[in-house]
DNA sequence: AACTATTTATAAGA
DNA sequence: TTCTTATAAATAGTT
């Protein structure tokens, strides 16, 4: 529109297509505020460039949800339907999955309604589950035993090499042994009465770290012998 | 700006605003729909008059919903947010009855990261599970054999009430019994070998709706003797 | 970002 | 409303 008329059509080299971008874009909302005031009426410019770049312009006095709100009273079209439904959808399978589920655990629900059958296979499966979650629970118990068995076996050797140094030393009255402590066994939660099996002389240990509790309870072979 | 300059306010002369009105709008469309051409955009206007008349420009190749959607995606402005919120508290409170529900059956995820206690609680649960669901199933099968039983005397009372009258009439050749035709317990799904308790003569029965195989079932008293 | 020759938009009048 | 037209404003190409 100076120095020369173009043709509209899509500007190919892509920095004049941005400065023409630019300028035209002021020059829109411009006139778009000039509208608003002449006119007295509200004007929502929303616009996005090939970068994906988004500009607006909204008149002042509205914000582009009251104009998106009166956009769908004045022209009927419900935008939130298609949202709607896709939600909606997703919390019918939703429903579906949490019918089947309760289906499946059939506590919440009476089984008034479910077929002999159903009935016999149903008993099956809980059963079952019963079994798994068993074999699981002893599997755990297993670990927690081999875990202390390992810990005992530490404090064993702890003890060895304790006694082994006691008996180079012979009876040097800086060092001692306390016993019946029992703190040893509360840290790992087992009651005294089987901790008695392994035969092993408890002691009165400290962490090195004293307050931090974990790292008591969980490397023994930093304990020191208290005096 | 033509003919003189204009001062950017209000035009107070309704007419005049009217018709300065719609020859902006309609530049402000033009110019719209050049940078759309040329620049390659994608652009929305939405004018509301002062008389509360809606007019929209929207670039081809896109419509008003999907610059919505595209303008929320690049405002962060959820403008669907309070339609939005109710629907997906109740997609998330969903999502937790799910996954509690999951946690109950526990079949299909590994029990790997269960921790003891609930470990402990789930064989509890299933065990109990297992208990309700024996209980109902040991309830229909007393329910049936009621049933059976009662179809049994109902049975009985058919024979009584025949031999009654065949002692009546005598040995009329016009009416004949036959023993073991074997459909009477067919019909009700018994094994022979069941039936044989209750020691009652099988008759060779007809339902009044030979093809209807559920009233044959359901409806002895309409049975009717064959010849 | 500023300049400016031109094109385009439009205010006022018909 | 639309057309006309003098003039204001916008802007393409250049610096």
């Amino acid at each position: 529109m100076a120095r020369g008329k173009i043709q509209i059509k899509k500007i190919e080299n892509s920095t004049n297509r941005q400065v023409t971008y630019s300028k035209r874009r002021n020059g829109l909302f411009k006139k778009a505020n000039e509208l608003t005031v002449l006119c007295d009426a509200k004007v929502s410019i929303i616009m996005v460039s090939c970068t994906e770049k988004l500009h607006e312009y909204i008149s002042p006095s509205i914000t582009t949800k009251q104009f998106f709100d009166q956009y769908q009273k004045a022209s009927g079209i419900d935008l939130w339907n298609s949202h709607y439904e896709k939600m909606q959808e997703e919390l019918r399978q939703l429903k579906d999955v949490n019918t089947n589920l309760r289906r499946q655990i059939r506590l919440g629900d009476c089984l008034e309604n479910v077929g002999f059958e159903e009935l016999l296979d149903l008993e099956r499966e809980s059963q079952e589950a019963v079994y798994i979650i068993r074999e699981r629970k002893l599997k755990v118990i297993g670990n927690k035993l081999e875990t202390c068995k390992k810990k005992v076996r530490s404090a064993q050797d702890v003890y060895k090499k304790l006694m082994h140094e006691f008996d180079i030393r012979g009876e040097d009255p800086q060092y001692g042994l306390i016993e019946d402590a029992g703190e040893y066994e509360a840290l790992y939660g087992y009651p005294p009465h089987m901790a008695a099996a392994p035969r092993i002389l408890t002691l009165r240990l400290q962490p090195n770290h004293p307050n931090d509790l974990h790292a008591a309870a969980s490397d023994l072979t930093t304990y020191a012998l208290l005096g």
